[in-house]
DNA sequence: TGAATAGTTGAGCGCATATTCAAATAATAT
DNA sequence: ATATTATTTGAATATGCGCTCAACTATTCA
């Protein structure tokens, strides 16, 4: 129906700043770019993930023993392990039945505590996106 | 039912590694901290506010030049500007009927950078956490 | 005053996802 | 072989949330 992708809402003749906008579009994330590094915040974005990563960041630990820390079920600690894993946020020896879940990235641990670090600073309000409560 | 707070799937008893246990529930991160930690992650998890963020990096921008750079409605842009100021990554100013948004707070941005960085770095699987897309 | 413009806001749709529950898998012990 | 133990997995449930649409506010202009 239109030739342009814009909903009727768009200004896309670029309103009142053109040159501005013109200039936002050059140095704007790309959407795959955004995508891509939206994924990794997003793996970060969890209490539970935050908190196996706490754990995690001095050594390893079998799935029973983070549950337990936790005071969680181990099919809800395991399921989180499974969306780390694939996130390549963790890594995984077996022995026998158990596994020994660690980190796999310090990249990881860096963001972590740059994120603690933003945390002690500003002080956000605490009823912005609330999360999940069971 | 049970005088712990655990349900039948959590070994409580600290099943195979009790010292382990002990040694990681200390040095957890506790439910209250990871839930303000896991929001300002949260913030960073949407490729709308990721773009947002790198177009005002540079300079404050109306709402309408945001949207437009980024081809999305001025409501959609406005309910994202409304989510990042009351996580207080945005301030605005008003000039007549016109809002000029800019960045808050610099820890938002080592945020963002660092992110970038570790999406150079290691290569994620781009199946993880699939974002909504329309 | 009335029309146009910049932006905000609330309801609603649809999808993403954290946890639970139950069942399955695999290794070990009896 | 059977039972137990450590972990995984799939379905179901419930909630979170990004975007759209429509209505609204506020400012400017005629």
């Amino acid at each position: 129906m239109r030739s342009t992708i814009h909903q009727k809402d768009v200004c896309d003749v670029a309103c009142i700043h053109p040159e501005a906008v013109e200039q936002a579009r050059k140095r704007a994330l790309d959407s795959l770019a955004a995508a891509d590094l939206s994924r990794i915040f997003q793996v970060m974005s969890d209490p539970t993930r935050l908190r196996i990563i706490s754990i995690l960041a001095d050594g390893e630990l079998c799935v029973c023993a983070i549950a337990s820390a936790l005071s969680m079920t181990v099919s809800a600690v395991s399921h989180q392990l499974r969306t780390m894993r694939i996130a390549q946020l963790v890594k995984y020896r077996k022995e026998g039945r158990i596994a020994f879940y660690s980190l796999d990235d310090d990249h990881v641990l860096k963001l972590f505590t740059q994120g603690l670090d933003h945390l002690s600073h500003s002080q956000a309000p605490r009823t912005t996106i609330n999360k999940r409560k069971r």
